[in-house]
DNA sequence: CTTGGAATGTCAACAAAGCTGACGTATTGT
DNA sequence: ACAATACGTCAGCTTTGTTGACATTCCAAG
């Protein structure tokens, strides 16, 4: 929107071929591999999978978040969260509280124990983001955190951009 | 490169927070399933999966392609992707050719009926892809590209870069 | 020319993680 | 009192990944 509106028609017109967006579509596949291999490697030496990782992970983000929450952030039903949840409780990475106001809600915790994992699983996440971003330059994050955002389904783009704008 | 590198470095190391990356990490989680989405829909009234896709998206872009170079660019084992030609090929979809040279490769092609169902799952995913991109503008489609070829791993990148700049 | 190993692809059986459906229990709110 | 909500669980199915065993084909060393 700064520069050259002008030339935006013309530009747009190339950069929307078929085969241009063909391209990307590639991309976003051999990309989410590389994104999901490291995390993916230590938790094969554990006995967990890339669902337990999601879990630790968004528990981790909201601590004291519900049962109910995490299944409309992950997107599953809960009898697939529910397996998940019970070998993480079982083996002591998560913990799981009645609601002080609603006796009925759980409320998620990391143990230190999980919280390790979480950390043991991001750190091996955020250095492959991190080399990607140190590699592609500050403007071409940017821009690659716009498409990503336009490309989610609209309710994950309501909670996205809440988080987003957090500064913590 | 090309404009004021002397800000660069304070903005680097703000831009590498911890914080920032992870924010990307969810970025890229919600991406993809939007990413997804729209065909999954389509294969579900089919009795396909996203493997289904993957297999017909690839041997449409490599036409003659062998099972073993089929294998290498989708990162599956070959009995895993046998599974998917198999019933691709019995309903139709996907014709297997002994090779000429070699008898032990078999080089696949769609049929007419294969490259239906692989414009319909393309196009149902380009539109949202296409609708991304005119979001964020021609500027941060760059950078969105550039980062997920940073986010690769090598094989994938040397693969990626070399369908990258055909024209066709 | 034969023969043994490498490469390619197929079949069988199993595991992870998603799904639906049904049901039980505790708690809340009307 | 009773319907709705939040959570857990059992059973069973699907998709898609895995390993192991095996047949076919090719090639090169003897």
């Amino acid at each position: 929107m700064s520069q050259g509106g002008q030339s935006q028609s013309g530009q747009s017109l190339l950069f929307l071929t078929d085969e241009q967006v063909r391209k990307g579509i590639v991309a976003m596949f051999f990309a989410y591999r590389g994104f999901t291999a490291d995390p993916d490697r230590i938790l094969q030496t554990k006995a967990y999978g890339r669902a337990h990782h999601r879990a630790v992970h968004f528990i981790h983000r909201s601590p004291g978040t519900t049962v109910n929450n995490l299944l409309n952030i992950l997107g599953v039903t809960k009898q697939s969260l529910n397996r998940v949840l019970r070998t993480l409780i079982a083996d002591g990475l998560v913990s799981s509280t009645v609601g002080r106001a609603d006796k009925r809600e759980r409320h998620l915790h990391l143990t230190d124990v999980g919280a390790a994992l979480e950390r043991e699983l991001s750190n091996a996440q955020r250095d492959r983001m991190r080399s990607a971003y140190r590699r592609a330059g500050p403007e071409a994050v940017a821009g690659f955190r716009e498409v990503l955002e336009a490309m989610m389904d609209e309710d994950m783009r309501h909670y996205y951009v809440a988080i987003k704008d957090r500064t913590d």
